[in-house]
DNA sequence: TTACTTAGTGTAGTCAACACACGAACATGC
DNA sequence: GCATGTTCGTGTGTTGACTACACTAAGTAA
């Protein structure tokens, strides 16, 4: 790294696709922008990293901000770098998704939003800047976290029946699952614990379940750092 | 996203953890620091973006202009935004990681660096600034990626004998493989050739492969956008 | 009491991953 | 040139994982 450094400074923020489950499909939460540029056009909340702020940071506080919720989980999934994304000036976007339980769902529009929104995922608007691009990776992103099943946990209630658990799986995955295997999988992982209550609806009724322990923020796998030791590789 | 923005704006760098095979043995390559902060420390290779260039493309340069060579394979894996990570002033980095052929070991230290070096990932010394941190995931998702086998031709010259492909696999994954597993496995994937040529050494001849087309640079996973229709979960 | 709807479970078949042993081909040294 | 040593390269049987599939159980509502 030089050790001196003559070019100026591009301005960084983080962007956040925001998604929540609302009748059974995958949502994603949008704001019309107030102001030029794309005045009128939907975009991903977000905001400029604020000087003594990590980025995670940054991201859980304009979330925060711009819908009134505090995030569960908050997956960095990529940088959006093109000099001319924004025509103000240069800004690097770095680029995260949250989930949020559906039924968290008091939106409050900032002042530089027109109006905050859910758009089902499949039937989005024009999005303003590269936001369409980010949007499309956040979903690929999404949808191979949802694979290990804990993440989902963020898109429920704390105690859910493992029907509604599936249902989020399939409206992330965007396929359709078997019952009896999905069970078995999520069996398999033992990420999730009974217990002794049950929803009552209107038929039979079903058991309620819960995160087991250990498997909130999950870490990301890290290979060689977690692993076991080699088994005779190294010299 | 804002429209008026008071804060001032980080630095922004990249840096790059460079990997190569030497004597079986995966190895990444540090340059020692000529000037503080750190100054006789070791480092991961790196530098600041440029007014009008991409991360990725700063990367590349950065990696270019220190060591001389072209990557092939520039992978995004993550940023690092502590504020106090450098005591100059605030920089974001933005970490990628690189594979390199193990022939092409041309070693240019520039200006700002007193040396650069190959250092086994088994045996390292201390690093700069939050460089081992760094370097620490740069190692998982490295073994995240080797699974999938094409990345690992960039370790290799253009043709290789599934020995060597096996050799690269193991040095990255830090796990022996079992021959014939490993083979079919490589066969499943579809991903080398077959060649008529072959490697002659003090023994027995092994055909060459290479990478079958299209296996160069290969697009991340992203569900959703490139997986086939679902089959009834969206109304 | 009946009808309806969802909850919840076990098995058989298929496929992929794993462990395993040997003959083939070439270089080298005697 | 012959024997020896080393790596190359392949097939099979076993095991565990994933897929597909159908019925009974339990409650609500009419």
């Amino acid at each position: 790294m030089p050790f001196t450094y003559d070019y100026p400074h591009p301005a960084v923020a983080a962007d956040i696709a925001v998604f929540t489950l609302r009748r059974g499909a995958l949502n994603v939460l949008l704001i019309e922008r107030g102001e030029p540029p794309h005045k009128g056009a939907w975009a991903l909340p977000g905001g400029f990293l604020q000087p003594d702020e990590e980025l995670d940071d940054c991201a859980r506080r304009e979330l925060l901000e711009e819908t009134g919720v505090d995030a569960e989980l908050l997956l960095h999934f990529g940088n959006f770098s093109a000099p001319d994304r924004d025509p103000r000036e240069r800004v690097i976007s770095v680029a995260y998704l949250a989930l949020l339980p559906s039924d968290e769902l008091r939106l409050e529009a900032s002042t530089d939003a027109a109006q905050a929104r859910w758009f089902p995922v499949d039937d989005l608007p024009p999005l303003a800047f590269d936001h369409d691009e980010i949007l499309g990776r956040a979903l690929g992103a999404l949808s191979s976290q949802a694979r290990r099943i804990s993440p989902l946990f963020a898109l429920l209630p704390g105690r859910f029946t493992l029907s509604q658990l599936q249902g989020a799986y399939e409206a992330v995955i965007g396929e359709d699952a078997e019952k009896r295997n999905f069970r078995k999988m999520v069996s398999a992982l033992e990420c999730v614990r009974e217990t002794d209550d049950f929803a009552h609806g209107a038929h039979r009724p079903a058991r309620l379940y819960e995160p087991a322990a250990a498997w909130i923020n999950p870490g990301r796998d890290t290979g060689r750092t977690s692993a076991t030791p080699p088994s005779g590789a190294r010299s």
